[in-house]
DNA sequence: TGTACATCAGTGAACGCGCGTTCACTGATGTAC
DNA sequence: TGTACATCAGTGAACGCGCGTTCACTGATGTAC
């Protein structure tokens, strides 16, 4: 609620209120919860600067938009830089729950970034970015031969999964969802993950259901018999 | 875009606009594509009608954007009852697929439901019966034992795997995603499904991924031998 | 059967609001001479 | 060293627009007597 006066910037360093325009976008985009609040004026009063002030820096709201969104886009390829190393499939998990984790910090930019309608044909070079990270991720598994078939058809599947998840969080809360957020995702990630490692090599008609569920049973346990000694950190896929 | 003047209703039949307003508010967002479209004057042109007319049937804007939003949900709610029947696992997936198909036919009035930021803390009524139509499916699986685990927590891992990948194609059009949306919706509609049958079943820890990939491997071949004669219709999960 | 009247289904015009955006201006500050 | 000047980093006031909403009104129509 900096509603103080900014203090003019000296000559030359004119580019700072660039930066400080975009704080304060996102700021109030973390106080208030909503987009709605994402507007020229409170954006230039959150600055401490008035309204003009901020189309010396940027020609239109839309490119303000799209500043602060590419700024969450560099955040995320920064996350999923930052997940990799390691066995490729438990890498895959931390990051799908690191990408979580960021959805639920930051509602409203993740409002931002993925459920506004787009504008544009082009995926913009940060969002190509950060999704290059998640291919290479899934690359890296199709490698190892834990998941079989395209990366990128692949990463596009993973990433619903977890997306589907954070954005009903974020735009339903009042659905009857479990009280460990934490768990939830877990589960979740754990389930995109096997459901991606499990689809291309099951035969394409599968039940009877009970049939299926004892053949599934009986897997479960002899995976479990095999990597029983094979602790892998404290981490899960 | 009728324009044209809508002839008053008989005396006593007030509450045939009504549902003609509604009926415009469908008809504008199918048409635009946006929910921005979506505003009191545009829906009263639309159905011939002045805009403070819109306020003889409803309270105020939020009061009609909730109608829309009833309707969609009775619609998502008939398509879940129509898919059950049969094998239950099965049906799950025809489930998927046919709510896939309902978002992407109307991407603006799922926007509207599902992205819009939710006002109230209550579910509304027509929404707890779609998801309960969706519990009910996955309680099917559970009784059958191909799925394992708490049926509104399953139940959501599987709607936010379905959820995610429409919204991101509604939202994301400008992604990489492959040609064949039905394919897309198919193969994340499978992976929920697998994930979901698997998760519950595989000890917690699962690299080093190449011995994971052999495992899967070897199942995959141990099943489709196993189901190799049980033909089951033309649908897959 | 005729007529006064209450009621119903809307209309026309206007309200105030917040928004994005523009325009002419201001005052500090570095620089050329 | 002093000073005129160009430039930079903003300001103050206003513009037009579309929005949700309100208010007093109108004209058709069924009904009571």
């Amino acid at each position: 609620m900096a509603t103080t006066r900014r203090v003019r910037a000296r000559r030359g360093e004119g580019v700072l209120l660039r930066e400080e325009i975009l704080c304060a976008a996102g700021d109030l985009l973390a106080e208030t919860g909503t987009e709605d609040a994402l507007t020229v004026r409170a954006v230039a009063v959150r600055a401490g600067v008035t309204t003009p002030s901020v189309y010396l820096h940027f020609a239109g709201k839309e490119e303000l938009v799209e500043a602060v969104c590419l700024r969450a886009w560099d955040e995320l390829g920064r996350i999923f830089a930052e997940s990799r190393g390691g066995d490729p499939f438990l890498a895959l998990g931390r990051c799908g729950r690191a990408y979580a984790r960021f959805a639920l910090d930051h509602p409203a930019q993740y409002r931002v970034l993925m459920m506004r309608p787009t504008a544009g044909p082009g995926v913009p070079p940060a969002a190509a970015a950060a999704f290059g990270h998640m291919v290479a991720a899934v690359a890296a598994c199709v490698r190892e031969g834990v998941l079989q078939g395209d990366p990128e058809t692949l990463a596009l599947g993973l990433w619903s999964a977890v997306h589907g998840c954070v954005s009903l969080l974020i735009a339903q809360p009042s659905f009857p969802w479990p009280e460990d957020r934490e768990a939830l995702i877990a589960h979740i990630v754990h389930m995109a993950g096997f459901g991606a490692a499990m689809q291309s090599r099951l035969p394409r008609a599968l039940p009877p259901s009970a049939r299926l569920a004892a053949e599934l049973d009986d897997f479960g346990v002899r995976l479990a018999d095999a990597g029983g000694t094979q602790s892998c950190q404290t981490d899960s896929v």
